[in-house]
DNA sequence: CTGAAAGCGCTTACAG
DNA sequence: CTGAAAGCGCTTACAG
């Protein structure tokens, strides 16, 4: 069923067809209503490629989920448990505004590649990245020629000034992380250790600042053998810990992360310290796991609906020209007090 | 930049320009070495559209989200604990054999609308569902139409014939069930309740058949005292529970799949029933979640990646009419035992 | 208010 | 081995 047939069965050109389709005022409601009845008899919807190659934009986003680890971890990426709330998010938000998501998974550089081609290949109109370290190169050169991209968790550095072309999505990592600190300290805690992230995303470099500003701001000397590097997945989480406690004894830990946390907790079990009797700890991100890890754990929470909706509805104004509004956006941490952090009283 | 151009700089036809991206045979390798070199140098990919226009296929299928809810639910699909790893794995799969993923959700059931106009636009030349319940009349009305399907978690009724036009992949939800139930009996239970999922999806039907099956065998009087309707989310594991006790007192429970074992262990700790001392308890699904919460879950694994395997590597099979397969598959079920569970002695 | 015609970028018989 | 031409299904100036 083409646009052909239903001008000859409704008795009109394709031209009328076509003018009905995209409602424009020059068509008699009657001669409307002749072709619409027709269309919605055939379930007739115009060929979107047809469209397309006539000038129309896809409707089309992509959402490319970077996650780049060495082969070992490889496997990870199927239970991250950070994308999906956020990808169904970002699907909903697009599919209500009348856009269509495809999405595309790099796990390794050479994957880009992928990337490259369904925006050359003119199948999306723009994309949104999650997951990609800070300056990635490969990233810049599609900003650089021209393609519309929103980017979560992304620092702006001022050699990097290709990314003011693009759409930032931040979360307020330098103050969530300074108040998941300043709450340990108010707790009554001096030796507050720091399970890192990985420190090339901005999230766990400004994780890490929010953590030494709280120290400062509370006249605690900052220590490097409390900070143990880590990268975002419970393993890295585990293992910190035992290096940790070969060295130190801190009586409150901040993970940069809630899946390093819970990894930690595994491991201070092992050790056999009691969470938070003897050692309280403090996530980032409220992913669903931590209701329901024992003790339940305190921690940062951040809307990711509300990261979506900052990421697709500006997407949308840029790909379609309303304005060429590109723009840092920062979305705010609040503290989710659970089980898993206690005061110190002396 | 288009095939036009890249022919007159390659000093060719567009036809040449299309032979040597399409690999005819007949191209001499000099003048295919030629075209190949402005190709590259200008970042050439052929607009996907027009191909399509042309007859080639769209090289993207549809993964249908389907979780439609009572409205006071509906915010729970944000972090759906299922479809994020099967998603991701489809992603790559597709992706693996040169095909794009586009994503959609359905809340309600008028959402459908959105998923027929991209397959009647030609956007997909397939798709693989999750969430449907059984026989249900929109999936059948597309199958009908003729378009390419996969669906997860689908019961195939005498009546419903259609479906053997689809491609089914399934757990294997009854023998997982018998198993899991067997295993409890094993263990020395004989008062063994039941938290149901959804009974009109095969999920949650086929895991109560299972249920039963195992106490059968067992000699084990069926008690629809111990059966409690759920609907595979936490907060209907925890109301069962309280619903539950006010009955019978259970030595151990079947939940229909982890999210309702979590919520019912919740509920069994504010009852004050230590688990697994006064009451054992086994889940399906092996959920990421299922091995942190205290005390780590006991459950059946399905295996995500193979399933999204079968639906993607089937689909496009029958997409690319390579053959008209058209099969069903039970992805088999296997016991993970950790904490949960615990043998009587009498 | 409406139709005939051009053209979006590609592929592929067709002719040579 | 290669180019000119037709045509995929649509939209939109253009002419009336």
């Amino acid at each position: 069923m083409n646009s052909k047939e239903i001008a000859k069965i409704a008795g009109v050109s394709r031209s009328t067809v076509s003018r009905v389709i995209n409602n424009y005022p020059n068509v008699p409601p009657d001669t409307r209503e002749k072709v619409l009845k027709v269309i919605k008899e055939y379930n007739y919807v115009p060929h979107a490629s047809a469209r397309m190659l006539r000038g129309k934009t896809s409707k089309t986003i992509g959402l490319v989920i970077v996650d780049i680890k060495k082969d070992s971890e490889i496997h990870r990426i199927y239970d991250n448990v950070y994308f999906g709330p956020f990808t169904t998010a970002v699907v909903d938000f697009a599919n209500r505004i009348g856009y269509n998501v495809l999405i595309t998974t790099v796990f390794k550089v050479k994957d880009y590649k992928k990337v490259k081609e369904i925006f050359y290949n003119k199948t999306i109109s723009g994309a949104i990245f999650v997951g990609v370290r800070n300056s990635d190169p490969e990233i810049k050169s599609l900003i650089e020629e021209g393609f519309k991209i929103a980017i979560v968790d992304q620092e702006i550095k001022e050699e990097d000034e290709v990314f003011n072309k693009s759409i930032i999505v931040n979360m307020d990592n330098l103050n969530g992380s300074y108040e998941a600190t300043k709450y340990l300290i108010n707790l009554g805690h001096k030796e507050i250790a720091h399970i890192t992230g990985d420190l090339d995303k901005l999230s766990g470099f400004a994780r890490l600042e929010g953590y030494k500003k709280a120290l400062k701001e509370a006249d605690i000397t900052y220590d490097a053998h409390y900070i143990v590097k880590g990268n975002f997945v419970e393993e890295s989480g585990y293992n910190a810990i035992h290096k940790l406690f070969k060295k130190v004894k801190p009586t409150a830990i901040f993970a940069a992360n809630d899946q390093m946390a819970i990894g930690a907790m595994q491991a201070l079990q092992e050790l056999e310290y009691a969470v938070p009797e003897d050692v309280s700890i403090i996530g980032f991100d409220d992913i669903t796991i931590s209701r329901y890890v024992k003790p339940s754990l305190t921690t940062m929470s951040v809307s990711l609906l509300q990261m979506a909706e900052l990421c697709v509805e500006n997407l949308v104004k840029s790909i379609e020209g309303e304005s060429s509004i590109v723009a840092k956006f920062l979305v705010s941490a609040k503290l989710i007090e659970r089980d898993s952090c206690k005061k110190i009283i002396d």
